[in-house]
RNA sequence: GCACCCGUAGCUCAGCUGGAUAGAGCACCAGACUACGAAUCUGGGGGCCGGAGGUUCGAAUCCUUCCGGGUGCACCA
């Protein structure tokens, strides 16, 4: 894998420092940390700067300008490097060489859609949890933006040389489904043929069950139709269970989204891992016999002060220590959990939970049981999804969760298709909330990103075709050197692309894709736009066969680099758009 | 009451884990196109980055505290 352009300069400071080092004129051994080279925001500065002899200076106790007007010294003598120069407190700006900006270009035409490739998580294998809807229905759109960031990030993870493993938890050892459980043997005896009329409060009321029922009384007959509970539920749980995992599935695969592992709790319990958890934690003193304050703020009327193994989170920063087992013995959903990280720690260097944020309130436990089970060894993200607010022509859309009418991702993704969804719930960092209204996603104008960026990515297709009809052949080495200006201001963008992806991965932040193609299809469009008024300055302009060859070189570059973002983010790239 | 998330232009939001004069789109204002490579374009106005302290060469970003909004508080999942 090529070294980005960023990366590359980063190890030209890094050489630097070391000659400095090896001259005596600066201390050794010092950390290198928080060094940065990046693009500043005012072009006026340069192409690339760095803040190293500011960080340097800081750490080595002397003046910064000194040790920047060295830096600067080596690298003015680096082949790509027009200038350098050092500013303010001690920045160090350096101008490329226009050669340098045609290089990356042909780099890009060259590593097609390798470019933007890291190797940052060489050698890590990160888990990462997401979905995990309780398997009690369809998926609807409260569980899709979970979905479709864990998946972008997971994308985004394994571009930058993570081995990933993608990872669903279900829930199938709780009461709701139990109540799932009950809920099928209603719409089985409905399928037997009873009128039960309303099913009861409680129970799940959609029809997604009727198929489940109808499935059991086929197989069983009335055989289960007045047993006692005690003799069904587990059947009917398993089954009801499997048949939602089936949905869910088939949701996930309209979302192009399809999971490695599918972890059950009821089968970590089984297996009596919460049991081995408890043990290692109590041999370590992490868990202790001990008994609850009285929940704060709502009161509830049956509390009672009772013994229960707890975990010792408040040593992680918790606020109480919260209980593992009921006291019927049972496990508690975080005893079970817990239990399930020290699990999924065993074969991961690195853990990331993408959870809803109506579970706020659970993140500092299980971040604690994270710290305590892996001793503090393994990085661990728990990545908060704010909720999704649906909106018809800015209308809130009415749903009612008690009459089962929820909008289903199914039903979305029929109406505006995958990639309108992908790319949208992936338009806003994960922790806002977001409106989602569907007349705008599907609107053709500049002013919804996903248009925007597929008009782009289908504009530069059509050169193709114009190309053609213009009688001009590509050929394979166009003279770059034809390039001005303006197309290199959009080469530059384009190259930000491996450090905006490494930036992302890190921060576990896919949306950052998402703002970096708007502003590459942005630059992509003004640059078209010259051509607009002046046609010497089109992509295709058969009076220069030589410049229109360069160009058409550029446009596929482009095309390239938002192909690749669109793939981190699971979005296809339109090759045409249809006129409204 | 406590915890977490959010607070940036009139609106919707970015802001590259501490960098230089805080950005984009919409809306607003002023211009441009006998177009179809205009499913627009160019320019402009607009900011106490919620407030106040602190950390340092440097803060929207980190710390403390207060204010406002959202979410949650378990022996549910």
């Amino acid at each position: 894998m090529a070294v980005s352009l960023h990366a590359r300069f980063l190890d030209h400071l890094a050489r630097g420092i070391d000659d400095l080092q090896l001259a005596k004129d600066f201390p050794a051994g010092l950390q290198r940390a928080g060094l940065t080279v990046e693009r500043p925001r005012d072009p006026a500065h340069g192409d690339l700067s760095t803040n190293a002899a500011m960080v340097l200076a800081k750490l080595s106790g002397t003046h910064p300008r000194p040790l920047a007007e060295k830096l600067a010294d080596g690298l003015a003598k680096l082949e790509d490097v027009a200038a350098v120069d050092v500013v303010g407190p001690g920045f160090i700006n350096i101008r490329l060489t226009d050669q340098a900006w045609r290089d990356e270009l042909a780099v890009i035409a060259d590593q097609k859609d390798r470019y933007g490739m890291s190797p940052i998580g060489a050698g890590k294998t990160v888990n990462i949890e997401f979905v995990s809807a309780n398997p009690t229905g369809p998926m609807h759109m409260g569980h899709c933006r979970g979905a479709v960031v864990g998946d972008a990030l997971a994308n985004l993870l394994a571009f930058t040389g993570h081995r990933v493993i993608r990872e669903y938890y279900i829930n199938d050892a709780g009461g709701q489904v139990d109540v799932l459980a009950r809920s099928a043997h209603h719409r089985y005896r409905e399928a037997l043929g009873e009128s039960l009329g309303e099913i009861a409060e409680g129970l799940y009321p959609g029809d997604y069950l009727k198929p489940v029922g109808a499935a059991l009384a086929a197989d069983f007959g009335d055989r289960y139709a007045d047993a006692p509970e005690t003799d069904w539920l587990a059947i009917f749980r398993a089954r009801a269970v499997a048949a939602m995992m089936e949905t869910i599935r088939e949701d996930l695969a309209l979302l192009g989204i399809s999971h490695d592992r599918f972890a059950s709790e009821a089968d970590l319990v089984a297996a009596g891992k919460p049991d081995d958890a408890e043990a290692w934690m109590r041999a370590r003193d992490l868990v202790y016999d001990g008994v609850l304050e009285p929940p704060k703020g709502e009161i509830s009327k049956d509390w009672e002060p009772i013994a229960l193994p707890l975990f010792r989170s408040t040593r992680f920063g918790d606020d109480q220590d919260r209980a593992i087992r009921k006291p019927d013995g049972g496990w508690t959903y975080f005893g079970v959990d817990l239990a399930y990280h020290f699990e999924k720690a065993r074969d991961a260097d690195e853990l990331i939970d993408i959870w809803g944020a109506d579970h706020a309130g659970t993140v500092k436990r299980i971040v604690a049981a994270a710290e305590a089970l892996t001793e503090g060894r393994k990085r661990f993200d728990v990545k908060l999804v704010q909720i999704v607010r649906l909106l018809r022509a800015g209308e809130p859309v009415k749903m009612s969760k008690r009459a089962g009418n929820f909008v289903t991702l199914a039903d979305v993704i029929r109406e505006v298709g995958k990639d309108v969804v992908r790319f949208m719930m992936l338009t806003r960092k994960a922790e806002a909330p977001m409106d989602f209204d569907f007349a705008t996603v599907v609107e053709a104008s500049k002013d919804n990103p996903v248009f925007y960026v597929q008009y782009a990515h289908a504009r530069i297709c059509s050169l193709a075709n114009r190309a053609a009809e213009a009688g001009i052949e590509l050929g394979d080495a166009p003279d770059l050197a034809l390039l001005d200006g303006p197309s290199l201001t959009l080469v530059k963008r384009a190259a930000e692309f491996p450090r905006i992806v490494e930036a992302a991965a890190a921060a576990r932040e896919p949306h950052r894709i998402a703002f970096f193609l708007e502003g590459l299809a942005a630059d992509f469009h003004a640059l078209w736009n010259i051509g607009n008024a002046d046609p010497a300055r089109r992509f295709v302009y058969p009076e220069n066969l030589p410049v229109s060859r360069a160009r058409l070189f550029l446009a596929s570059a482009i095309g390239q680099v938002i192909r690749n973002g669109l793939a981190l983010m699971g979005v296809e790239p339109t090759h045409e758009m249809e006129r409204a």
